[in-house]
Parts: C-alpha cells; sequence; structure tokens
DNA sequence: CACTGAAGAAATACAGTGTATCGATATGAG
DNA sequence: CTCATATCGATACACTGTATTTCTTCAGTG
C-alpha cells in the first residue's frame, strides 16, 4: 500500500485553552471593538467549533470577564512605588493607557466586579499603596473615590474619542460650528453657562484634563488621609 | 345589507411617536434591564410592527440615546441652588437616584456624549452652578472632575448591587464567608492588604460612602476654584 | 487484536436579534 | 371616482447565544 493509497491521518482538533480563547476575543475585540466579538467568530479563528467554547466557559459574559481580568494584567506597574500618591497615579495612568490600547475596555469598566487573580493583584496593589494608614474604612473611601474618578474619566474620553472619530472633527470644532442640531440649540438662548463654555473654552489635551483631575482628587485623598 | 353583514372597518394603527416609543423602551428596561429592550417588543408593547419604529428612530443606539435623554430629565432639581456646592450635590444625587430608579441607566453612563435636549440642560445646570467662577477652563476641569467621579461611584454601586442580588448575600458577607474561590484566593497570602480590608472592612452603606466620596471631590474642586 | 464504553467534538437546531426589501393598503389630490 | 403617494405590515436575511443530538475517536478490557 502506497503513500498515494493512505489517507492522511485525520487532522486533531486543535488544542484549546483558556488562555487561547482569551486571546482570540481580545484580538477580535482590539480590531472590531466589543460587538465583533462573538463565539462564533472567536471558535473560528482557532479553528473550532463554536460548542467547544462551551466546555472552557459557560456563558458569553465569562468570556468578558475572563477579557477584562486579562488585560487587567497590563495596569499592574512593575515596581512598587514608595509613595502613594505615585502608586494611585500609576494605577490610574496605566488603566488609561490600558483603555486607550483595548478601547473596549471602556465598555466593560466598573460594570461588574473584577474579582479574576488580576483584577485582585490591582485591587491588593491600590490598597497596598495606603497601607501606612491606620484607619482601613477611610483608606477603603480613599480607593474607591480615586478609581470612581478615573473610572468615569476614562469612560467620558474614550466616548469622546470615539465621537470624533466619527464625525472627523474634534469635538471642539464640531461642537462649535459644524453640528447644526447643537448651533441651533445653543442659539435658542436656553443655554448661556454652556454656550459661553463651548465658544470661550480652550481645547486641553485629554490626558492633561484627566491627570489634572486626578491631581486634585489626590489633594482631597491626601487631606483626609493624614488627619487621624 | 344589515351590521351583520358589514365587517368592522379596518382597525387604524396606533398613532406613534418618540415620546410613546421611549416610554415603551424605558418601561421594558426597567422591568428587565437594557437587554429585555428589543426593538420587536417595544413594538408590540405598542401594537406595532417592528419596522414601524423606523420612521422615528434609525437605529437602535438612536432608541437607546433617546432613552438616556428621556431619564436625564429626572436629573434636574426643581429649583436653581444659590450655594455652587449645593447644586452640583444636587446633580450628583440626582444622577444617582435615578440611576436606581431606572438601574439600566448605569450601563449606559458616560458611554456616549449627551447631547439632547436634557443632557443639554443638565450640562447647563452644571456650568451655570459654577458660574460666578471666572477662569471657564478651571471650571470645566471641575465640572469634568466632579462628573467623572460620580458617573463611576454609581456604576460601580450599581454593579455591587447587582452582584449582592444574584448572590443573595451581601458584598461584605460574601467575601468574607460563603465565596470558596475569593476565600481560597485571600487564603494565598499573595493579598494581605486586600484580605485586611476584607475582613476588617466596615459595611458602610452605599449612600454614606457615595456621599462622603462626593464632599471630598467637592473639597478638591473648591480649593482650586476660590484661588483666582 | 477486536470490541465496547465513554468522552469529546461537530453538526444541527431553535428562538431571538437588528435591519433591508417589497407588496398591500389606505389617504389625500385632481 | 381615480390615481399617485406615503405608510404600514409581512417577509426575508444574516447573525447571535446556546441546547441538543449525532458522530468520531480513543482508552481500556476480554
Amino acid at each position: 500500500m502506497t503513500v498515494w493509497d493512505r489517507p492522511e491521518p485525520p487532522t486533531r482538533p486543535v488544542p484549546l485553552d483558556r488562555e487561547r480563547i482569551v486571546a482570540a476575543a481580545i484580538a477580535l475585540a482590539d480590531e472590531g471593538g466589543l460587538e465583533a466579538v462573538s463565539l462564533r467568530k472567536v471558535a473560528a479563528r482557532l479553528k473550532a467549533g463554536p460548542m467547544r467554547l462551551y466546555g472552557y466557559i459557560s456563558t458569553k459574559e465569562e468570556l468578558l470577564d475572563l477579557m477584562v481580568d486579562e488585560v487587567q494584567a497590563e495596569i499592574l506597574p512593575e515596581e512598587r512605588s514608595s509613595d502613594w500618591r505615585e502608586a494611585l497615579r500609576n494605577l490610574a495612568n496605566g488603566t488609561r493607557q490600558t483603555a486607550l490600547r483595548h478601547e473596549w475596555l471602556a465598555d466593560l469598566l466598573g460594570g461588574r466586579p473584577t474579582l479574576g487573580p488580576n483584577g485582585l493583584a490591582v485591587a491588593e496593589a491600590t490598597l497596598a499603596a495606603l497601607d501606612d494608614f491606620a484607619d482601613i474604612d477611610t483608606v477603603m473611601r480613599a480607593v474607591e473615590t480615586v478609581s470612581s474618578y478615573f473610572t468615569g474619566a476614562i469612560r467620558r474620553e474614550i466616548a469622546n474619542l470615539r465621537a470624533e472619530r466619527a464625525t472627523g472633527l474634534s469635538r471642539h470644532e464640531w461642537q462649535r460650528a459644524s453640528g447644526p442640531y447643537l448651533t441651533r440649540m445653543l442659539a435658542t438662548g436656553r443655554f448661556p453657562a454652556l454656550t459661553k463654555a463651548v465658544y470661550d473654552g480652550t481645547d486641553v489635551d485629554a490626558e492633561a484634563s484627566f491627570a489634572t483631575g486626578l491631581d486634585w482628587v489626590l489633594d482631597a485623598v491626601a487631606a483626609k488621609l493624614t488627619r487621624p
């Protein structure tokens, strides 16, 4: 029986694990946003049938949780900073950078508790930064306040970024000149303060605005922490 | 030709407008969350075919935008407060209350710029609160910082609330005792600060925690605003 | 080595989604 | 009364997440 007679051995299915699945899902999301992530497409990218994924996750939500946890690894700074302010700033900036790399993260940020290993590591790093302070409850309030701020700020930033991308104009340009609807609304005179803000406000870049807001919040936290 | 012979006149289609459509969508979302909102169900609730909606909106996203704008009307306080701090606090609390009434709002908050009439009115009210201060750019930074905070905080609160509801336990109880996975993770010793927080932290109620965080942020803003 | 049992993957199936297209139908104009 | 036009409903399509059913492949046993 020659080679030509013998059929090729049956192609064994590609081995799978959560890591590969999550990587494929993240790749899809990076390319086309969260809406591009479907179990079928993820599976296809791994040369597998859709149902195979259900051995590793039991629902699509779980896949999203895994994705979030995966990119949260990128948030952790390489080395621990001695200054608590800098530590918190690093975590905030890390989250922002990660969200800029993976814009879909903004859609999920704060959407549900992050309990995966990396999520816990981030929580640990955040709390550890304030370890020197005695009153745990104040520390927790501080952590929540800071992370509420940057969660919200990141979401807003990405939302604006997408809007700009959609219209091809910077938000400011669009508001001032090319948005017929908004121009009309402002012209009604019902929004004087808003109108002034739109016409007189400077277009500061997102990073600077994020940073100064963060600094303000950190100032506030500092004031509360140092008092026994 | 008797009445019996004559067919009833054809039932005229129910008149429709955006208001009715949005109201139906909000009702659905209030009952079953955002995932319960489908164009078919919205249309069905109005005794209309799904395609009819496309005369009033051209995409589902637009419907969501309309829903957000609609509930934003609930945010606006009945009367203008003289104190800017109180004004901002009212807006923050108003947003929180609205999100508690319409939990799906948390999923949309900060997701995209809110340019509807009510969204603009909220923006106007926010900016108007700080109208006395000269430097517009500082004012905008202040507004963004405060609303980033409460956007993030509200999202977190609702996320926790849902998690509690899903497990039937308060977050604290669950973390401490009944979450086998988390118990195991904490037992590894890799998360000392987090462990301490979980075991020693007090379970403060969400409203208080929201309020104190807000106060901190307002303190910070006050410090920056009063300086010329 | 043959055979059977179990496990795993694949195919099929289903109910539901957002939206495009098209035929019927009712309304207003002439 | 007729015709054009706008509007509504039905149908259709491509796709979704997931349950179920069928097929394949391998391990273990006689």
